[in-house]
DNA sequence: ACGGTGTACTATGTGTTGTGGTACACTTGG
DNA sequence: CCAAGTGTACCACAACACATAGTACACCGT
């Protein structure tokens, strides 16, 4: 399990989103396993339920889970089939402003090349 | 000249901050080059001023401007002599985040390796 | 029927951002 | 010298996003 931190300048729903994204695509969680309720969730992580459902609510619209009226909320693996291109384009839009920020202070195109190749091996090494 | 997207994510002052460390950094702007004062480009850009002067502000305390009172502002060119180290290590967490988000989304690590070579590559162009 | 579940809604407090307005100190040019 | 232009420093206000607090309803399984 993740915790939250609540001096990041992350929203508390974004930090739920994005852990549970990292859980999921990096298989720690299952196809068809079950999710914390709202309630629990809330009460583990200690934040308002509603800040949870808002969390689980933008999760299922990109279907990294999937919900069972009554029953509960369970992992999809929906996610894979295609990429959500408008979501693609807003990530390149921020890397893309990023970038321009390295630059800005003064940071080589080689330098900005080697310092983005360490995130990815970092990240490729877990996978 | 720039102009200001009211519609951006972005806020306005973070949008005038970025635009001139990009004229700055590109040489457009030249050493000692006069800034428009605070009225005036507040009059132009139709923002209130008080969101210049902030801009300003943080444009001094990062070395890419200098202010001489009752005269101006004016271009510096300290930005160049040493990378703030603080600033960049946020920038490598946003960069981070984003990577993962590109992973959340079902991108290979070479495909995230291509996109970012393509937008590196488009900045090296203009410089 | 009951308890656990997701969902929906309203209301409130807080922090950030942008705006509007005022005041003061400084420099330059007439 | 003085007026105009400049940067700087406040304060108050509105809009917005975020998190919280509380309530109510519908669904499912035991």
């Amino acid at each position: 399990m993740f915790y939250i931190d609540q001096k990041s300048h992350k929203s508390i729903c974004d930090q739920i989103i994005d852990n549970y994204k990292e859980l999921i695509v990096m298989n720690v969680l299952e196809y068809d396993e079950k999710m914390p309720s709202v309630r629990e969730l809330s009460k583990t992580l200690r934040v308002n339920p509603n800040t949870v459902q808002k969390a689980y609510k933008k999760l299922e619209e990109q279907k990294y889970i999937y919900v069972s009226k009554g029953r509960g909320t369970f992992v999809s693996n929906d996610y894979e089939k295609e990429i959500d291109i408008a979501q693609l384009r807003e990530i390149e839009i921020r890397l893309a402003d990023d970038i321009s920020k390295l630059f800005y202070l003064g940071v080589t195109a080689d330098k900005a090349r080697e310092i983005i190749e360490g995130i990815i091996a970092g990240r490729e090494e877990w996978k």
